[in-house]
DNA sequence: GCAAAGTGCTTGATGTTGTCAATGTTTCTA
DNA sequence: TAGAAACATTGACAACATCAAGCACTTTGC
């Protein structure tokens, strides 16, 4: 059951969307200048950021999380294995399942990336305190309206 | 002179950026979709959507639009023209320049992309009439802070 | 004018994803 | 215990990403 709001022409949300991608897109560059400089691509640092340290992953659950394929996912794994950022072990309880962990180094380029990448983009800086407060609790509930169980 | 504020761990702007990826990771496989009903890539959409019907538009143009290397538009646009939905001209003033141009089919699949791929994710739409105009004002305030001249 | 420098687009080489089908291993289930 | 299912991997292929040449054409400076 979908809900359209066929009444007008282009509502409130729509033109947020719309702005939300515009924002989006125009950050590109500064994205694509932190993994260059910090030596990822971008699905290997959305790897890092899904493994928390201490954490042991599976690549299912990895896959699951990164909305990708599970093949996806071993080659991703097998670069940051190789540049000693994560390891497999494979698990005690089911020989299939292999669990990825984060290195050391993982863990502190994790931090590195959480830290570059977190830093709002210009359009979101600039925000008054006010606007920032807002946007943060509009978004606050529009996750939790979609995502009731987390 | 850039105002760091180190008093805070965690700003309102910091909070409103991290929840602003949540909602467009989430909203991936959506993206997904859309993308593979319509039987293009997410370049090849992108592209679409830059190109305004009737609009002549020059590689190098399009190319700045996506942030994205030049000879990557080639490819691109390699694909847009064996699909029938762009084609490229010459230019007269310069004949280093190519323009392209969207085909009738092209403009067709760039209205629908755009019908498609405009409609916000669950997150947004699930808004409250009041919040989705608080959040479309507060981009929009966003956009035009860092960007005034368009 | 003309050589030199610059611009616009393309090509080629190489690496990282994306899809999808198939395989090997291990576990679950009837 | 035989068959089905689950997990990770592999292989084949297409789409992009970067970067370095290359070609055709313009512009610049002398």
């Amino acid at each position: 059951m979908t809900c359209y709001v066929r009444t007008m022409p282009t509502s409130a949300a729509h033109e947020a969307w719309s702005l939300f991608w515009r924002i989006f897109v125009a950050d590109k560059p500064r994205r694509l200048a932190v993994m260059a400089e910090l030596g990822l691509s971008f699905q290997q640092a959305m790897a890092l950021m899904h493994l928390e340290p201490g954490e042991p992953m599976t690549m299912s659950t990895l896959a699951a999380g990164m909305h990708c394929d599970n093949s996806n996912v071993t080659g991703i794994v097998d670069r940051l294995e190789a540049a000693d950022l994560a390891r497999r072990h494979p698990a005690e309880h089911d020989r299939r399942v292999k669990t990825i962990v984060l290195t050391e180094k993982g863990e502190a380029l994790r931090s590195e990336v959480q830290r570059r990448a977190g830093q709002p983009p210009q359009e979101i800086a600039a925000l008054s305190l006010e606007d920032a407060a807002a946007l943060r609790d509009i978004l606050a509930r529009a996750v939790e309206h979609a995502a009731p169980l987390t």
